[in-house]
RNA sequence: CGGGAAGUAGCGCAGUUGGCUAGCGCGCUUCGUUCGGGACGAAGAGGUCGCGGGUUCAAAUCCCGCCUUCCCGACCA
């Protein structure tokens, strides 16, 4: 009986604490990791997001995975208020759907390939156009149930020739992948603006300022296509700048524009749609009966973002020398609360109040309770980049104060201990 | 896949004209003193020197082969 009790408070305890930096598991690395050029590489491993097991491939750890679910709730959030549906396909793939669409040649590079146990041989998918059109041809049969457009958020593994800038490139990674079945052009048009809007707003959300450049659809296929980019020192791609009319073209091979008003920038690639038209529907016979009886291909478009890609670029432009500034929407907690001795009663109890007052308020708290110099947490709280930061030391209390810290600006506002709630809120608003 | 760099404790590094028991800083454990921007003292734990072979009385150190990681190029989200 008393060991039963004694296990129900302590599942309590670290329940009710389960964001005390003590019980959490967030690893920080004071000097920078070996082999790492891109800032974001540096600070993703510093501020314990992520961990490498080998090259390209990457564990989230609990508060990596923390801004990962954030990104994901965003794209989620703004793909289904376009009517899109959330589906998981496999990631474990026949090798013969591949044939079929001759993707199996074209990709084979970055394909992973194997034989299983039956002497099958299967792939790893780096992407999903010809599973989603499979999907389509045994379901979609009639133009009343067009158009619909699915997608999925989910790994994709591609081996990668050469990995770059840690999750940036990886050969395991996550993409959110969205595929739009309509009848006709028009209704194609139709979704591939709705996308690119919604597509705007996601970046925009995650507090990134993307340029959206027409491209080449490369071995997707199709005609129409769309990039999503972002300017960062590490990027992978070129651009053009019309600094004058603010037109930006791709940098293909040599084709430089001409006249000084152009500005050559570097970018990386976050987001990529595509108008597929009927590539895939054709090869795999996907058709639907229109209301004349006639059997005809989908017209289908594609539309991706490099999901764990994106938070290496949010890291990227958003960041300073102290380390991660995380833009208020993608935050993996909204309010960090540091108190600076974590041996002093009064000091802890009030950090213990504010912790359950601000979750009560629908707040992502963080508290550091370890018993560490100020230094040092005020360091790690550099790096980790919660929005704000409420610190609780003696002197100020002996006024009855605390201090918040907007981590992008510096700002520090000393804030009567009891109104610290209504001026988080007032912060957290804005 | 071509070109370059690097692998020594969890992390960052020194040691490499062959020579004692492989070292430093950070981190980690214990005790004490500290406590508003990476504190101090004392005592500890932690290593197949990337792997395999060779040369030698003797190899982290020299030779050969391999593996891994990073950076620059061709491809992609």
């Amino acid at each position: 009986m008393t060991n039963l009790l004694n296990a129900t408070f302590n599942y309590l305890w670290i329940f009710l604490n389960n964001m005390y930096w003590s019980r959490y598991f967030l690893p920080t690395l004071k000097e920078v990791p070996t082999g790492t050029e891109a800032i974001s590489h540096q600070l993703s491993l510093r501020a314990g997001l992520v961990e490498m097991l080998t090259s390209g491939v990457y564990s989230y750890l609990p508060m990596g995975f923390k801004v990962l679910s954030k990104v994901e709730d965003i794209i989620r959030e703004e793909m289904n208020a376009i009517g899109c549906h959330q589906l998981l396909m496999p990631a474990l793939h026949p090798i013969e759907i591949w044939e079929k669409t001759g993707r199996d040649q074209t990709l084979k590079e970055i394909m992973i390939t194997f034989d299983n146990k039956k002497g099958q041989r299967m792939c790893l998918g780096p992407t999903h156009e010809e599973i989603i059109t499979d999907l389509a041809r045994k379901f979609i049969k009639s133009y009343r149930q067009l158009p619909v457009t699915l997608y999925q958020i989910q790994t994709k593994f591609r081996d990668e020739i050469r990995t770059r800038f840690g999750i940036v490139r990886a050969c395991e990674f996550i993409m959110k992948d969205a595929y739009s079945f309509d009848r006709d052009i028009q209704g194609l048009n139709k979704n591939y603006e709705l996308q690119l809007s919604a597509y705007k707003k996601i970046f925009q959300r995650c507090g990134l300022d993307v340029m959206v450049v027409g491209a080449d659809s490369g071995a997707m296929g199709g005609s129409i296509s769309h990039e999503f980019l972002v300017t960062a020192p590490i990027g992978e791609d070129g651009v053009w700048v019309n600094k004058i009319n603010g037109e930006i073209i791709k940098d293909e091979e040599g084709k430089a524009p001409q006249g000084e008003h152009w500005e050559r920038k570097v970018a990386i690639e976050l987001g990529h749609i595509f108008q597929l038209g009927t590539k895939y529907s054709e090869s795999l016979g996907a058709l639907y009966l229109d209301e004349n009886g006639h059997q005809k291909p989908l017209i289908m478009g594609c539309y991706g973002i490099g999901v764990s890609r994106l938070i290496a670029a949010i890291i990227e432009v958003n960041n300073d020398s102290g380390g991660i500034i995380w833009p208020k929407e993608v935050a993996p907690f909204d309010v960090e609360i540091l108190p600076l001795q974590a041996t002093d009663d009064p000091t802890m109890r009030l950090s213990e109040q504010y912790y359950q007052e601000l979750k009560s308020l629908g707040l992502d708290v963080l508290l550091d309770d370890r018993d560490e110099s100020a230094g040092r947490k005020f360091n790690d709280a550099d790096l980790i980049g919660i929005p704000l930061r409420i610190v609780i030391g003696k002197r100020m209390l002996a006024q009855n104060q605390v201090e918040i810290k907007i981590r992008r600006s510096g700002q520090v506002i000393a804030v009567n201990k009891d109104n610290i709630k209504e001026e988080i809120m007032k912060l957290w608003k804005t």
